[in-house]
DNA sequence: CGCAACAGGTTTACGTGTAAACGAGAAGAT
DNA sequence: ATCTTCTCGTTTACACGTAAACCTGTTGCG
């Protein structure tokens, strides 16, 4: 008898083997740490949080600079609530600026301001530089394509848009 | 001129081709979903958060069921504040006991009790599944080499022990 | 020994994520 | 038009991570 799974009739799990396990425990040490770094970098050569870089990088890609909140939520795969708490923190900092609705009276328009866009303007070529050297540098090309292609395999497992 | 940089004489970084941005999107959004939703399974079918998880796993991992406080934080890439604050939650559950250590009046050992012995018992075979079945099993052999190798490269970038 | 410097853990203040409750506007049915 | 129901976004209560301050022992040095 291995577990007490085998009393009641399960059948034993199928564990990691040596290879499985290597990558698990890689990943989820790749993740903590490399997450970390990167984060570390941008916070102290732009004075920004990785969340605060997502949302102004959303607002910039459209020509408008402008997401409704909902939308933005969506895209980035964070709740509306945490958008909204956080959107309203880089409002008091300049960042971005929250308008009014004309479509819906009950909808929110976050909007990039001209702060905002110096702050990623400046912040982009810094945290290119960090992800390349922490991660994509180190890598082999076959090597970036695999990544690629797990990440892509297991979000479409999960149901979830690549964009 | 592309940027502000290029004014006061900055190289252009080297932006992300195609292949690389999609690796390191990928990558995010996996971090994102995939994280979620195996914490969701453990929670939902164990009651047990990652990180009590991981403190149980470690625990577990000895013949003894214990670490000293500051070794196990190490171990685990937390900061002992972190996992002090949350070994005083897991002891409330009864999960784990804090012991006085013999050579060191400062020191605090971490006991993994029966009542989390038995929790991680239980809930490991599910955990295995919902990492196998979001993750190892729907990625080739090749595939599983390739990322305990990226994970290894870049832990080893930053410095860290792989273990 | 006695004192200064240090190390192990805990606590505090703060920032931030989540789920659920909430208020206000929109949409659909009669 | 009005009533119900849905949706959008905000707020509230709570959980948790971090950095720094803190307390308590230990260690090293005169």
């Amino acid at each position: 008898m291995s577990t007490s799974a085998s009393l009641c009739g399960m059948p034993d799990p199928r564990w990691l083997d040596e290879r499985e396990f290597r990558a698990w425990l890689g990943y989820r040490r790749m993740r903590l740490l490399l997450d970390a770094q990167i984060a570390r970098d941008l916070q102290s050569d732009s004075g920004l949080s990785e969340a605060d870089y997502d949302v102004l990088s959303a607002l910039s890609s459209r020509e408008s600079r402008r997401w409704r909140l909902q939308e933005l939520a969506d895209r980035m795969l964070w709740s509306k609530s945490r958008l909204s708490r956080h959107v309203s923190r880089m409002e008091e900092r300049g960042l971005v600026a929250k308008e009014e609705c004309a479509d819906d009276g009950r909808g929110a328009v976050i909007a990039l301001t001209d702060g905002g866009m110096n702050a990623i303007v400046e912040a982009a070529p810094g945290h290119v530089e960090s992800v390349r050297s922490h991660l994509i540098d180190l890598l082999t090309e076959e090597q970036i394509e695999v990544l690629g292609d797990i990440a892509e395999t297991v979000l479409a497992h999960l149901g979830a848009e690549i964009r």
